[in-house]
DNA sequence: CGAGCTATATCAGTTGCAGATATATCATAA
DNA sequence: TTATGATATATCTGCAACTGATATAGCTCG
């Protein structure tokens, strides 16, 4: 029987944003790193440290996991992929939503004093 | 020159979470653990040694104040009220419409491989 | 009065995050 | 061919944030 996405709720940011990184498709550690700095506009900075050990806690977790290696020599050997899986995309999209609820009552609350 | 909200984020999620709350409104402490854990359906749940740190944490930050007692004999005297300050609220919208686009992104990276 | 909820507070411990640093490989161009 | 800088993974150390447990006291109501 598999977990009850909620019960991983709430995620912390490291780990959702690195998930988020990966809704895109599989990727290796550095850009990761890179997706999460660029496309939160330079807001959210993630460094090695970080990234390295929210990784670790994300496929310990088994949100994540990372793929065989493939005899591809195009691509640069030392290069690790990770991709999401079934339990992450779901526990993601369930992070998604409770957001998405908070996002909407927030801003209901703001509008009416807006400065 | 007040200081620019988007130098907070991300926001930590409990400080979010508190600020939230208080965006309905002057609350003491109490009453946010209660808000927070209901209107989030249980999810998140914070207890006091959370809060009042958070709580602690927000007001030497700027982001919300105590309110001044006031000579209401009908209010239980051992409630303490907060309210966000001009710059919490900022913040608070700020970090709303941060995670605003991740969850866009989010569930636009996630709708074409619904499980 | 006594029981249980309300309310604030703090301690002690864990988890999570961050800067710095290390090591090695890759691409390139001088 | 080797020097340079970007790529790539990894970990150490310390700090910030979060948490469960506990303490204390005032309310409420039977």
């Amino acid at each position: 029987m598999a977990p009850d996405p909620n019960s991983f709720l709430p995620l912390p940011q490291a780990q959702f944003h690195v998930l988020v990184a990966l809704t895109g498709g599989e990727l290796h550690g550095y850009a990761i790193m890179q997706a999460v700095e660029t496309s939160s506009d330079g807001v959210v900075r993630m460094g090695p440290a970080t990234l390295y050990g929210t990784l670790k806690r994300l496929v310990d977790g088994g949100l994540a996991e990372e793929l065989p290696h493939r005899p591809d020599t195009e691509d640069d050997h030392r290069r690790r992929y990770y991709r999401l899986t079934g339990l992450g995309r779901s526990v993601c999209g369930a992070e998604s939503d409770r957001l998405a609820k908070l996002v909407t009552f927030t801003r209901r609350n703001l509008r009416p004093r807006l400065t």
